[in-house]
RNA sequence: GCGUCGGUGGCAGAGUGGUCAAUUGCACUUGGCUGUAAACCAAGCGACUUCGGUCUACGGAGGUUCGAAUCCUCCCCGGCGCA
């Protein structure tokens, strides 16, 4: 077997006692990524209402943009004249892109709907037959994304416009933006999909994973500034999952990604499965989680990094986390609140903004509002990282997460 | 004073004889949001209810009608015009 240059390195430096937890440094050619690491989500090349320095002062060592987005606006093209989506974007530290393997499901078989990638109990048999994909199905109802053994067709959400990704155009086009780690690319399934269709579309991405590695392998000078993960796949699925592992670490990736659907419950089991059949040396990204809750699961059972829209989404939407839970700031209680957003948290935001400026400015619609929520919170999710990392490194994980959940649920 | 147009739920503003407890927007209340079709989406928004309804409501008081937010009379209030 021929040695496979990489353009990062990741080192574990501590592994937690009670479970799989550790804490590592992944190296980048723009920088070191102490792990567990959150890297807050800029798909169009921001994070919604966030300059880049302040990200920095936040606490964010890389930003993880998107494929798809910057393909069609303002093409990959563009950004690679600018220098690469860091250069372009003013952000000198570490980037990611995903492939474009998630818009195969929200604008897929999750297109007007109400699924995401969890579900949360038992799915209707209307959604259960809208969940996989479908040519009639999708010019019925309007689907953007159709599926086939080689690709993707998409309808530009943008402007209407046709467009195919299939893996090796995914390469090429993250190739053009440049960032430090990209992934293969993929299907995500909808968790409402039943197990046989879950399978197929494993299977399909097994076969896109091949292909995009080689793809990213053709190109001297790509594999010399960047890395390539590949994604595991399996829905809730125990059993498929540890095939998608074995699968996806036999190919040679320079990271895992594990994407796709959950439901709450299988959410640690799938993870379980999948990380027992991973080679350990390799840093493992949890795709789109999450929630506090859901991050502090990933670090226990292995994971290594993570990206999140809800930060900013919930942030813009007028809630922010707290150590005691999410809270709204659109309701009416916090109208006279003048304590700060989250006493408890040590950002630069919270302790001296008040609940009731912050209510005042969300229900004006003023966008300091959503920006101030959204900084809080990645504020609040990169706080609770770093934590976690540190309590690894002081053999206290466990303590640490335990003391979280508590106060977070009380 | 005369003429004229108008007074509808927190606000704006539809409706002009039954299908109106009253379109719609905003405001308000509460949910939701996990690799961003998302500064978005959804539900509720007179009171009571055994959920079938019952009651009180469209400036006020009377009246016409089987039936009135809608038609008539008087009164009160406001805009505009003329004295």
């Amino acid at each position: 077997m021929v040695e496979e240059m990489s353009a990062i390195s990741f080192v574990v430096e501590k592994r937690a006692g009670g479970s799989a937890a550790r804490a590592g440094s992944l190296m980048t050619p723009h920088g070191i990524i102490r792990t567990p690491a959150f890297t807050p989500v800029g798909t169009k090349a921001n994070v919604k209402g966030i300059l880049p320095e302040q990200l920095r002062a936040l606490g964010a060592a890389a930003v993880l943009a998107n494929t798809y987005h910057l393909y069609l606006q303002p093409g990959e093209g563009m950004v690679q004249r600018a220098g690469g989506l860091g250069k372009f974007m003013a952000w000198d530290g570490p980037t990611m892109t995903d492939s474009g393997g998630f818009q195969v499901f929200s604008l897929g078989a999750a297109f007007g709907k109400t699924i995401s990638k969890f579900t949360k109990g038992e799915v209707t048999e209307k959604e259960d037959q809208l969940a996989v994909y479908d040519e009639e199905v999708a010019s019925q109802h309007g689907q953007l994304a159709v599926i086939d053994e080689e690709g993707v067709t998409f309808t530009s959400h943008v402007d209407g416009s046709l467009h195919r990704f299939t893996p090796e155009r995914s390469v090429e086009i993250q190739h053009a933006l440049g960032a430090d780690i990209f992934f293969a690319f993929d299907e995500c399934t909808s968790p409402a999909a039943p197990y046989e269709y879950q399978r197929e579309a494993m299977e399909r991405t097994h076969r896109w994973a091949a292909r995009s590695l080689k793809a990213h392998r053709q190109s001297i000078d790509a594999r010399k500034s960047q890395a390539i993960f590949g994604i595991v796949q399996g829905g809730r699925y125990e059993n498929l999952r540890r095939e998608s592992a074995r699968e996806i670490a036999s190919l040679g990736f320079d990271g895992i990604g594990i994407g796709g659907s959950f439901s709450k419950e299988d959410m640690a089991g799938a993870l379980q499965a999948a990380v027992s059949e991973l080679p350990e040396e390799l840093p493992k990204h949890f795709l789109g989680i999450g929630e506090p809750g859901d991050i502090l699961e990933g670090i226990a059972n292995g994971m290594d990094l993570f990206d999140c829209v809800a930060p900013t989404r919930i942030g813009r939407h007028g809630s922010v986390y707290t150590r005691h839970g999410i809270i709204h700031l659109r309701n009416g209680r916090y109208r006279d609140d003048f304590t700060p957003l989250d006493p408890e948290n040590r950002d630069f935001v919270s302790p001296y903004i008040t609940r009731a400026y912050v209510s005042h400015l969300v229900r004006a619609g003023e966008m300091t509002g959503s920006i101030i929520c959204s900084m809080h919170n990645i504020g609040f999710i990169l706080e609770l990282v770093a934590g976690a990392r540190e309590a690894i490194l002081n053999g206290r994980f466990d303590e640490y997460r335990a003391d979280f959940l508590r106060g977070y649920h009380s």
